[in-house]
DNA sequence: ACCTGAACACCGTTCAAGT
DNA sequence: ACCTGAACACCGTTCAAGT
């Protein structure tokens, strides 16, 4: 896993200091912050953002990636300590309110959704396909089947479904937010539905 | 309801051009389709454009206003020979299917139900306040109360709830669409846990 | 009263020139 | 190998000038 190349000093140096302008740029404006401030702000060339991270989408998993382990790592945690469907509803609940609470993390999932496989996050090495959505498919997947082996979670559902009607709540969710208390109460009506035998 | 001051011959034609190429435009690019483009295919300055419809939203209304008003009266066609419960099931499947199928729709949707209340939708007469948004609540919370009377539907859920989660759904299953199957799998489980007494 | 289109500000993206 | 920043294309919005 070791960089297949590692990088120049001053290119590391700016691909950190992207990292950061594009983390607090994103704070401010949402994902769909400008481009061109974030690289003004990192004090580089529009150049290089665009050879650091040649889509917005691949600033954004860069910029979250770190978030999106965190809550990935939840799982298992939840998974240790409680019974599998309760450790699922906990974990959405989770995934929900860091979705509310931070901006871009939403459209982070969404981007994840949408498409099977998510693009590589570094420079071309093709070892290092950390996308987040794998990783978040892979935290989910776990979940899930230990709830339907459990007999609580119905088996028409795989772990996508439940990552997309998760993201489709927090939308749902997010008009008033503020409160994250929205989010809770349709996740809760989302896993009413989702309980086994209907 | 009568316009306060008609139109100007040329205002009114260009009126309607703008309309044509809007909804023409919006299918093809979906919401966020170039506003400047469609000045240009309807054949006028980009100024008029601005002068008849000041927002994209307002241009999005009103380009789908007879398409949303269509849904809407479905309302009451389904209220009228069906039980409660299930008019509000086939209305959200219905609703459900409009959004996959129009492109543009979800988005007005999705604005509709952002805030309390939609601006005008035509030049600045405040009578004609026809907005979607409103248009829709109206339907929805006609099925809504009759179904919660019915005592089919919890109560602790409004029509905008409703209208909020069935956007939610749409953006869930809009990944993969080309089958709308995915939406009314999607309105199952929801209405799963709309049920009442859970 | 309404329309036109030039003008401005802004953003994303590319690429020749530099070190 | 990497960076810079000018250049280009595109879009939204405004407004002085026209009829």
């Amino acid at each position: 896993m070791a960089q297949v190349r590692p990088m120049r000093a001053d290119a590391r140096r700016n691909h950190e200091r992207l990292l950061k302008a594009a983390v607090s740029a994103f704070a401010e404006h949402g994902d769909g912050a400008s481009l061109d401030d974030i690289a003004k702000r990192a004090g580089v060339g529009s150049g290089t953002l665009y050879r650091h991270f040649p889509t917005r989408r691949a600033l954004l998993e860069a910029a979250y990636l770190d978030r999106i382990e965190a809550i990935a790592a939840r799982a298992d945690a939840l998974a240790a300590r409680l019974p599998p469907g309760e450790a699922l509803v906990e974990w959405l609940n989770e995934l929900g309110t860091g979705m509310i609470r931070i901006r871009g993390l939403k459209a982070l999932l969404g981007l994840a959704v949408t498409d099977g496989g998510a693009p590589a996050v570094t420079d071309g090495a093709p070892a290092v396909r950390t996308a987040c959505g794998d990783c978040l498919r892979t935290a989910a997947t776990r979940l899930v089947e230990a709830a339907q082996r459990e007999g609580t979670l119905r088996r028409d559902v795989d772990a996508v479904d439940v990552l997309r009607l998760a993201h489709g709540l927090a939308t749902a969710a997010e008009p008033a937010d503020g409160d994250a208390q929205r989010i809770r109460r349709y996740l809760a009506l989302l896993m009413e539905g989702l309980r086994a035998g209907g």
